[in-house]
DNA sequence: CGTATTCTTGATAACACTCAACTTTCGTGG
DNA sequence: CCACGAAAGTTGAGTGTTATCAAGAATACG
């Protein structure tokens, strides 16, 4: 079986990630095994569009850089997730492991060609950047990080503790707040008795009906 | 040729809406062509989703509504702009006429074909949700109308005038500001000499350099 | 164990929101 | 066509939330 596969630039460089043929079959044709190490970037921002790509395990981030220095978190994807479908032929948005992560590459269909399930996942990004655009307007702060505790509460194994795999810096960037904000906030969440901070990366909700209604 | 589209909730009540058959052809099957009185609802969040909408003239806003009564507008859509493709079997957001309007009606796909253009518009919707999520998170609101008046005016046929569709209302819940801020903003250009503003609808734009400045 | 990074907390200031009054625009009917 | 009332928009004063700047505490890592 011959590599078909296209190689991302961040591979053909020396690169922090390792790979792996394999032939597993989702509807996306066959994927490359890859693993990147926390804090390497996947793909670039402006990069050509060559592959798109799937969480095994760990979080994965895609997001913005302004002009300015400022940088925009647009999401944060952990396994199952799909992430790296574009519009033209370059990459939008940058791609970045937060943790430790493996992420299968497929290569990147012709329009003509989508299959049904990717449809579906881009339907699913649709909608999860139109959420994200509803909390970015909310304007408290404590909204918008009682909605973020919330979306991470749903996330499976995590029981009533949050295991954070980004930092406070991550967290400011998705929601547009500044760090400060973001551990004031976290802060006073736990004076109020609404959450534990057992460790900066462990968030333990204790009452979740005054973080929905924070929510709204 | 029999009726086979799917009529929206809006028109099978008493609707202003009127309707005549089509055999438009644009890659998305027949069509059922539609005009809305401004300020008419299109169609409703939680409603059953039958069709998806394309624009043909004027401009639709396509927003949701938060329990405590803000609103928030996820997007404008403008002649050839397609609204309405939607995750589950419901719209997750409401559609409503900005200025009287006709959009063309079309019966919504199953998953498992979908044609090639939707694919393209639906690629082109995420790209614009995450396009606003950038400018939300943009802090001043300097920067946001900035961004805003850039956009529209690469409207085709606008030259360096803006004729604008929308209220300031609109304008601040697009922007996730305030009608006040909004519009102390656009005064304030006026003042430093970068926009005109000949009428409350229309603006024109003297120092576009300064506004691309602001945009960043 | 020491250093670098990340996180928290405090003081201050800036920006946008709120409330309020006023002006302009729009639509309707006389 | 004008007059009126309603709606939309502007402007002002005051307040509140969050950003900024700065220092200190906790954590991670060699």
């Amino acid at each position: 079986m011959t590599m078909q596969l296209a190689i991302s630039p961040a591979l053909r460089e020396l690169s922090p990630a390792s790979w792996a043929e394999v032939s597993e079959e989702d509807g996306f044709g066959l994927g490359l095994a890859l693993h990147f190490d926390q804090d390497c970037e996947i793909y670039g921002e402006g990069e050509e569009a060559l592959s798109f790509y799937k969480v095994v395990s760990g979080v994965v981030r895609t997001c913005k850089f302004l002009s300015d220095g400022r940088r925009q978190i647009d999401a944060f994807h952990v396994a199952g997730d799909v992430f790296g479908i574009e519009t033209g032929s370059e990459h939008s948005l940058s791609a970045e492991a937060v943790s430790d992560c493996k992420v299968v590459a497929y290569r990147l269909p012709a329009v003509k060609a989508v299959p049904p399930q990717l449809v579906t996942e881009l339907l699913r990004n649709l909608s999860r950047a139109q959420s994200h655009a509803v909390l970015l307007c909310r304007r408290s702060a404590v909204e918008k990080v009682a909605s973020f505790l919330l979306d991470w509460s749903r996330q499976p194994a995590s029981g009533s503790t949050i295991a954070l795999a980004m930092t406070r810096q991550d967290i400011g960037d998705y929601l547009g707040l500044t760090i400060e904000t973001v551990s004031r906030t976290l802060s006073q969440l736990e004076r109020d008795g609404v959450i534990e901070l057992p460790t900066v990366r462990q968030i333990r909700i204790r009452d979740i009906e005054a973080l929905t209604e924070l929510n709204g």
